[in-house]
DNA sequence: AATGACTTTGCAAGATGTTGCAGGAAAATA
DNA sequence: TATTTTCCTGCAACATCTTGCAAAGTCATT
C-alpha cells in the first residue's frame, strides 16, 4: 500500500469515528505503529489533523460538513500546495494571491518555518489567523468583493515598497502566446505590482486553465519563475517545456 | 480513552449542565479523580474553564462559541450603534474602529445611506462583505492577532493621508483625568492616527468601561467630539456632562 | 540490468508523558 | 477545635514518543 493512500484511509477514519489510535491504525493497515505515528505527524504538519498522544483527533471538532466544503477545495489543489510549498525556506518573505489554489498553499505551510507572508486576501487572513509561528501583513485597499480583496493604488504602493522573495501567483488563465490574463482590471493591476516586487513568480495552474486567457493582461509567460500544476500528462505541458519554461 | 477526549468531553458536560463535578466525572470518564483533576487543571491553564474546589464552572457566563459570543455582543450594543448611525449623513466617510460595538455600528449602517467605510478590522470587513450600496476601504499593515486588526506604519499612514467625517472609536477605557486608553501600545498609535485624520471623534463606551484606564494613552476626553453610550443613568454621565463632553 | 541517491519502514534503547495511589497539607464544615 | 473533604506532591508502573540505525524499497540514469 501506498504511503498516500494510508494517508487517505487515515483522514477517512478520522471522518468517521472523530478519533484515530495509533495500535488500531496499525493493526488495519498493517504496517508498524512507528508507520502510523510518522503518517499522523506528517498529516498534522499540514494542518488535516491534530496529533495527540496515542493517536490523532479532527483538527476542529466544529460543524464537519461546513468546514469539509472548503476543504474538499483545497484537498483537491493539495498537490499543487505540497509542490509550491516544498520551494520555501526558513524565513523567507512571500506574497500569497488570491484564489483556493494560494489558499491551498497557505493551508499547507508546514509548522516551522518561520516565514512572512504577505496577501490581499481575505480567506487567507482567516486561514493563517491562528498561525501564530507566521508573520502576516495585509496590503490595504478598497475592497473588490468579487474576489475578496483589495485593489487600487494603496494596495499597488503597498507591493511596490515590498521586496519578496516568492509570489505565488493564483488560479488565472495561462497561455503561451496571450501570457497570464485575469478577469478583473483592478486585479490585474494589484498582480502586476506583486510580480514586479518579487524575485521568483510562480503560476498556481490546475491544467484546465492552461492555454485559455481572459481579457486583462497580467505578464508574458517568460515573466514566470515557473508553472506549479497538478498534471502529470507531459503532453499538455510539452510545449511549455519547450518554450524553456519550468514545470513544477 | 484519548487524553484529549476527556477534554473535550468535560467540556461538554461543562457547556451542559454549566457545572461539572470531579467525582461524577471520576464514574463517567472511567479514570481516578486524580487524573480528572489534572485534566482540569490543564484545561484551566487554557483558559477554557474556571477551576473550583470539587468540580469546575464554565470560564465566562453567556455563549462560549465564538460566533455566538460575538452575535450576542453585538445584540447588547444595539442600543450604541443605533445612537451612532443615527449621526450619520449621507455620502460621509467614516472610519470603523475595532472591538464588539463598531461591529455593531457596522451591523446597524442602515441600506440607503451610500457612505464610505474606512477599518482596519477584520471582522468589520466580513460584516460589510455582503453590503454593495457601501464601499469599503481597508487600511494594510501587520496582522495584530489579538484585536484582529492590522498596525504599524503602513496601517499608520493610511489613515494619515485620509480625511473622514466621522471617527466611531471601538471599546476602551474612558476617565475624565487619565482620558482614553487602550491595552496593546500598537493598537492606540493606530487609533491616535485615526484620530488625527478625523473632523469628528465617537466615543463608544458601555457604562462598565468609564473611569476605568489602561496602560496606553490614545487622547484626552476633550478631544472627543462625544461619548456614545447606552447608560440611562445620568448620574454616571455627570461629570462628563459638566466637563462640558457631549453625551449621546 | 546495474548503479547510486534517496525515501520508507521496522526495530531498539532511552527519554518523556500519563495514570493511579498513598501520605500529608489545606480548606471547608460542623 | 475536630472532622471531613478536597488538593498537592512524589512515586512507581506503564504507555507512548524520540532518535538513530540498518534493511528494504523506489527511482532516474547509465
Amino acid at each position: 500500500m501506498l504511503k498516500e493512500e494510508r494517508f487517505q484511509q487515515i483522514l477517512q477514519y478520522l471522518q468517521k469515528d472523530h478519533k484515530v489510535i495509533l495500535s488500531d491504525l496499525s493493526k488495519v493497515l498493517k504496517v508498524s505503529e512507528d508507520t502510523v505515528r510518522r503518517d499522523i505527524k506528517e498529516l498534522s504538519a499540514q494542518n488535516l489533523l491534530k496529533e495527540v498522544r496515542g493517536g490523532a483527533l479532527p483538527h476542529s471538532p466544529g460543524p464537519v460538513d461546513f468546514k469539509e466544503r472548503e476543504n474538499y477545495a483545497i484537498r483537491k489543489k493539495q498537490v499543487i500546495a505540497k509542490k509550491a510549498v516544498g520551494l520555501l525556506k526558513q524565513g523567507q518573505v512571500i506574497i500569497l494571491d488570491s484564489g483556493t489554489s494560494a489558499l491551498a498553499v497557505a493551508n499547507a505551510i508546514p509548522k516551522d518555518l518561520n516565514i512572512t507572508v504577505v496577501t490581499n486576501s481575505f480567506p487567507i487572513i482567516e486561514m493563517l489567523a491562528s498561525r501564530k509561528d507566521i508573520e502576516v501583513f495585509f496590503a490595504g485597499g478598497k475592497l473588490h468583493r468579487e474576489s475578496f480583496i483589495t485593489t487600487g493604488h494603496d494596495s499597488i504602493s503597498f507591493f511596490e515598497n515590498l521586496r519578496a522573495d516568492i509570489f505565488f501567483l493564483g488560479v488565472c488563465s495561462i497561455d503561451l502566446q496571450q501570457g497570464v490574463t485575469g478577469h478583473y482590471y483592478e486585479e490585474c493591476a494589484v498582480k502586476r505590482a506583486m510580480i514586479k516586487s518579487s524575485r521568483e513568480v510562480y503560476a498556481l495552474s490546475t491544467p484546465e486553465k492552461l492555454n485559455t486567457a481572459e481579457a486583462f493582461s497580467i505578464c508574458l509567460v517568460n515573466s514566470l519563475s515557473g508553472i506549479i500544476t497538478s498534471s502529470s500528462e507531459s503532453s499538455v505541458m510539452k510545449p511549455y517545456k519547450d518554450a524553456g519554461i519550468t514545470i513544477v
